[in-house]
RNA sequence: GGGAGUUUAGCUCAGCUGGUUCAGAGCAUCUGCCUUACAAGCAGAGGGUCGGGGGUUCGAAUCCCUCAACUCCCA
């Protein structure tokens, strides 16, 4: 058969994962191993895949898949999340272009659309996961709101309203004008932006004097219900008692005296609009102050300002510059520096607004959640998380959990019309609650449901209890059932340090609530991926590859390879091509070692020296690197693991080992390879698949069959992880000299300019007669002759490796000026540092204080340093 | 304004409790090779004094102080 020089890798992803789905491999049931488990992070069900998701969930695949040939029982939950705003404002939007007003829909019919939308567009996502190989349990997978989840949900919200944790209030919140909607503090987005400051005349009653007043929301003046000063401040002690007559809308207002004014900026007079802004809020509270709402919830001038009504806020802070301007009433206009929330999902600028919401107690139910990461229960990787976690939860406030949405979790509260709210799961229940509250006939078509809907959190947060056991609210950790005890809590999550607080602290607040036990054992924090220049990947900037591109440019085995070559966990990634590059060229180097090893021909001829040796050699240097490897795995050095399985397969096997056993060729032929070689050589490349597969899943599981006809139930994706055996290290220390005196030859060939296919020989002068790696040396570096001689060999090039010479005959080709230099230049060095070692070892603060193992190691040093200038020396002499 | 973090070869990063020639890796670069597994390759080489300054110590990339630049979180 065949085989191209280069690997493709399309054909064999689609034919493997279609494989792997029909065996059932990536299914999970509980049974007698031990679980390893992972929920994945659902992605919005609007989303598609972009870099974040890449890494994110390749990272999750590599610790399922190893976790799997460990002999775990791996369970990958994959599912999506239903995403309130950004589900509805993509359905509103469809609509929209369908000429469909929202409003003009009952919420039923909204509804109807959106689930139509969800079962039509929703989870594309999960789709393309496939492509980059992800092994989840798709038979699990699951939407935080179908109807398992939503009923968690519900009895949640039942549960902590019933506890007194959740209440409803009015409180500022943050509004997106554009999603009409609250969103929660994590929601908003602080961006710097140049605002203008505007320095507003306010008349002080009943004089021709002027207040001068600083704001950059001039558009809110109609909402001012006071001017506030700092009573230190000497510059308007005169205006006790006195009122000030609010421009626009001539309304006279207080001058008030507080402390949280700081007579440095502006003016040192702050307008007080308690309805727009929350500082203001709390001095209206405060100084009893009433509350004018200047703005509708789309963002327009409201009925109350009676001004500018209608018009948009900021046409109407144009208007309203321009019209006091014209006026008179502007002393000066600066630019300033702030910073401007932006809704998360809708870029909006957000309004700080007054409203009735329901919001969640922070204080208690997180209390527990601290301490599980703090305390070390809940592991953050890296550590530098747990400051800011702590720094968060030590400050939490309360969550908003209303949304002025349709599509979500409805909220379980119930209204009489009379301002009585019970809160419970149906309407039947309500109006029971309701007659026994009020001990009165209850109409039930007076009683109305919330129109709101829940935060998406609030369903996520539960994420890793209900994809097991939907029930568990209700029936309580002691009966929850048979799935969740076997697989929570679970392993690892692998999540982006962005929602840390959104979601994973919440996690562990709601674990922490329902079961007493932490939802997971190790939270992985990913970075973000950015582009080469360090900025952030996104659709504006158009500078984020499409995953599925680079796919089908490096195959999913090199773009996993890429995307993890770079990435130490909660460190950004600055993702660059070249790195799927450098992953494409690897799984092509491991395809050409398995050719040549595949192209073997086997004779029954006796094992070569340095075949014999090779074996020895990498068997160790296997288990040595074994131990690396998982070790980086325990430690959740991912890209180091990933490094040292590269370096072993190509450097040690590939560049060392293959090069060691590959018969000679005579005559143009390959002699045949002995079978005992042979047998090592497959028992090795067996081995180096399976640590390799995590990562490249699709070509270890092609070559693994193609290896050897196989089962078709055989496939190294459910294989054993190698079992790590001890390692010689004497024995590995020798082979580094060998490699030391193959690489000087190999440098003796290419300042000399001779072709690789030129004998040539080589002496050692040393007392021993006989190295381990002397064959493997002879192949390697060419050699027709390895001899051990007692003294200095004339008119050869000479070299030291440790303290021992070599001598590589060459007549007519040394040029001794040149030996002359390059020996001085290395007895030089020598000498330096034996003078730098020796002046430590005259330092008598050095040897009464420095442990003994260092002190021996700096003698050591010094007779090795001694030996080496030595034999140098000699070399110059015989120079001569 | 408060808090956290980063700064090591051209690039991306390792370097654990200060001490094995500790200054490393991968990529990139340079030189020579199409050598019958692989030019998506092979062989060889060069390159940093660890952001600046100060301190502790026999000894500091590693600990402390300070300055600078950048990043993130909170207000």
């Amino acid at each position: 058969m065949e085989i191209p020089k280069i690997y493709s890798p399309s054909e064999a992803e689609n034919k493997w994962y279609a494989h792997w789905l029909n065996k059932g491999f990536f299914k999970s049931t509980p049974d007698q191993r031990t679980p390893y488990t992972i929920v994945i992070p659902p992605p919005n069900v609007t989303g598609v895949l972009h870099m974040g998701h890449m890494l994110n969930n390749t990272i999750q695949d590599v610790l399922i898949r190893r976790a799997r040939m460990r002999g775990f029982n791996a369970c990958w939950v994959p599912g999506t999340d239903h995403a309130s705003i950004a589900t509805e404002a993509k359905v509103v939007k469809l609509l929209a272009d369908q000429g469909i007003k929202k409003a003009d829909l009952t919420r039923e019919d909204f509804l109807k659309h959106a689930w139509d939308w969800k079962e039509k567009y929703g989870g594309i996502i999960l789709e393309q996961l496939k492509k980059l190989g992800a092994s989840c349990d798709w038979d699990r997978t699951a939407f935080t709101m179908d109807a398992d989840r939503s009923e968690a949900v519900y009895d949640v919200f039942v549960d902590l309203y019933n506890k007194g944790h959740i209440y409803r209030g009015v409180r500022m919140v943050n509004w997106d004008p554009a999603g009409q909607t609250a969103v929660s503090d994590e929601e908003v987005i602080h961006k710097e932006s140049t605002g203008k400051l505007i320095y507003v005349k306010y008349r002080i009653e009943n004089t021709d004097e002027f207040l001068v007043v600083a704001t950059t929301r001039p558009e809110t003046i109609m909402g001012d219900t006071a001017v506030c000063v700092n009573p230190n401040d000497e510059r308007y002690t005169h205006l006790k008692g006195k009122k000030v007559i609010v421009p626009v809308v001539n309304r006279a207002v207080p001058v008030i005296f507080d402390e949280y004014v700081d007579p440095a900026f502006g003016t040192g007079a702050l307008k007080v609009t308690p309805a727009h802004d929350i500082n203001d809020f709390n001095l209206g509270i405060k100084h009893k102050l009433p509350v004018i709402d200047a703005l509708n919830p789309n963002g327009t001038i409201s009925d109350a300002a009676g001004a500018y009504v209608g018009m948009d806020r900021f046409a109407c802070r144009k208007k309203i510059i321009a019209d006091l301007t014209e006026a008179g009433l502007v002393e000066k206009v600066e630019e300033i520096k702030n910073k401007v929330g932006y809704s998360e999902r809708t870029d909006a600028v957000i309004e700080p607004r007054l409203s009735m919401q329901w919001f969640l107690r922070m204080k208690e139910v997180s209390k527990p959640a601290l301490e599980a990461v703090t305390g070390g229960e809940v592991k953050l990787i890296p550590e530098k998380f747990i400051n800011t976690y702590t720094h968060w939860m030590e400050n939490v406030h309360d969550w908003c959990i209303s949304r002025q949405l349709w599509w979500g979790h409805r909220i379980p509260a119930w209204y009489d019309g009379n301002g009585n709210t019970v809160v419970c799961r149906t309407k039947e229940e309500a109006i029971a609650l309701l007659e026994k509250q009020t001990n009165a006939p209850v109409d039930a078509a007076s009683v109305k449901q919330d129109e709101d809907v829940l935060d998406t959190w609030f369903s996520s947060w539960l994420w890793p209890l209900t994809v097991f056991d939907p029930h568990v609210i209700k029936n309580g950790w002691d009966n929850a059932n048979a799935e969740l005890k076997y697989y929570y809590p679970t392993n690892d999550l692998v999540t982006a340090p962005e929602i840390l607080f959104f979601w994973v602290a919440r996690m562990i607040i709601a674990g922490k609530e329902y079961t007493g036990v932490k939802p997971f054992n190790n939270v992985y924090l990913t970075g973000i991926v950015r582009d080469k220049l360090g900025r952030k990947m996104s659709k504006s900037l158009g500078n984020s590859p499409d995953p599925l591109d680079l796919i089908a440019k490096y195959g999913a085995d090199g773009v996993r390879v890429g995307m993890l070559l770079s990435s130490p966990a909660g460190n950004d990634l600055l993702f660059d091509e070249s790195y799927c590059e450098q992953g494409r060229n690897f799984a092509n180097k491991v395809w050409n070692a398995f050719r040549l090893v595949n192209g073997f021909e086997v004779g029954d001829v006796p094992q070569s020296a340095a075949a014999a040796a090779a074996i020895t050699w990498f068997d160790n240097r296997f288990n040595e690197q074994l131990a690396v490897i998982n070790d980086h795995y325990d430690k959740y050095r991912m890209s180091d693991a990933l490094m040292a399985t590269y370096k072993l397969v190509w450097d040690d096997f590939c560049a060392w080992y293959l090069e060691a056993i590959k018969p000679d060729f005579v005559e143009g032929k390959a002699l045949p390879i002995d079978r005992t070689t042979l047998a090592a050589t497959n028992d090795f490349f067996s081995r180096l698949l399976r640590v390799m597969h995590p990562w490249m899943p699709f070509l270890t599981e092609e070559l693994w069959h193609l290896m050897e006809s196989r089962n078709e139930n055989d496939c190294i994706l459910v294989a054993q992880w190698p079992e790590l055996q001890p390692c010689h290290a004497k024995l590995l220390a020798e082979f580094e000299v060998c490699k030391e005196l193959v690489t000087m030859v190999r440098n003796v060939r290419a300042q000399k300019q001779l072709s690789p296919k030129e004998k040539l020989e080589v002496a050692e002068r040393s007392s021993a007669t006989h190295a381990t790696f002397d064959a493997v040396v002879v192949k390697l570096a060419n050699l027709s002759a390895f001899n051990y001689v007692s003294e200095k060999v004339e008119g050869a090039l000479s070299f030291v490796i440790g303290t021992t010479e070599f001598y590589v005959p060459l007549s007519g080709q040394i040029n001794p000026e040149e030996e002359r230099k390059r020996l001085t230049k290395d007895l030089e060095y020598n000498q330096g540092f034996l003078k730098s070692v020796q002046a430590k070892l005259a330092n008598e603060k050095f040897v009464a204080n420095a442990k003994p193992e260092i002190l021996s190691a700096e003698r050591k040093k010094e007779q090795d340093a001694l030996g080496k200038i030595k034999a140098i020396e000699e070399q110059l002499v015989a120079l001569k």
